[in-house]
DNA sequence: CTGAATCCGTAACGATACTG
DNA sequence: CAGTATCGTTACGGATTCAG
């Protein structure tokens, strides 16, 4: 089964630099929330719940950087932030439900296939087929 | 354009869980190298260049864990290692791919959007104009 | 050739305190 | 409410060395 339908040294750079961008710990949390609409600072905080209010602004800032998130800032006192994905935010949460596909189908064989090696590891290699 | 079509909190979750896996430096590059068919390992170590020793080791024994690539060892000498993707690293591949598309689409408005926010904060403190 | 083990620097992350 | 600053801990990754 080959698929060499393209350059892919080139390629694999390219994806992992995607996914340096989105591979963190929260970075694709943040935009599958944010994909259910525009959300706020201590919103998104407390619908996440594990991430840190340094982490969430960190997070935010990156995405705002990259194009994926416009975040607006309403002069009322309190003040008010919003963030909301942009059309670049909104073409990437498509391809990363691709990988949540992907990800809720196979995650079963992921863990069985772990436990399998974690099993087989402490077991030593007394064992043979 | 909403998207609600399924259950967002647990969805992302899943996600972050299979980037966590597939999110760090190098495990991408090897699926995808693993994808133009079964290699050794000094093989991809050449292949890849950048990566050392020791991380490649560590990024096929996760990926082996995971049950996405198979270790053969062939009881030669001097010693020969096969690696080669599974089924499941292979379904893997397909949806890296549809990451690596859009990587390809869109590596450039990221780039511009990043260029941008960085050039609009250095201006922040002098004006310029 | 393949890979384990060790040491070490850096970067990521989290907790807390403080500001506008 | 939103965000910054600082600090401490941990995890990641690279270079080197040793072993089968």
């Amino acid at each position: 089964m080959e698929l060499g339908h393209m350059n892919v040294t080139g390629d694999c750079k390219t994806v992992t630099g995607v996914l340096s961008r989105i591979g963190d710990k929260w970075s694709v949390q943040v935009v599958v929330q944010l994909g259910q609409g525009p959300r706020r600072f201590n919103e998104l905080r407390r619908i996440i719940g594990d991430i840190s209010q340094r982490m969430l602004t960190l997070t935010l800032r990156g995405l705002e950087r990259d194009g994926l998130v416009t975040r607006t800032v309403y002069p009322t006192i309190p003040p008010r932030v919003e963030y909301k994905l942009t059309e670049l935010g909104c073409s990437l949460l498509m391809t990363v439900r691709g990988l949540g596909d992907w990800a809720r189908q196979h995650h079963h064989e992921i863990a069985e296939a772990r436990r399998r090696y974690d099993q087989g590891a402490s077991e030593g290699e007394a064992d043979a087929a």
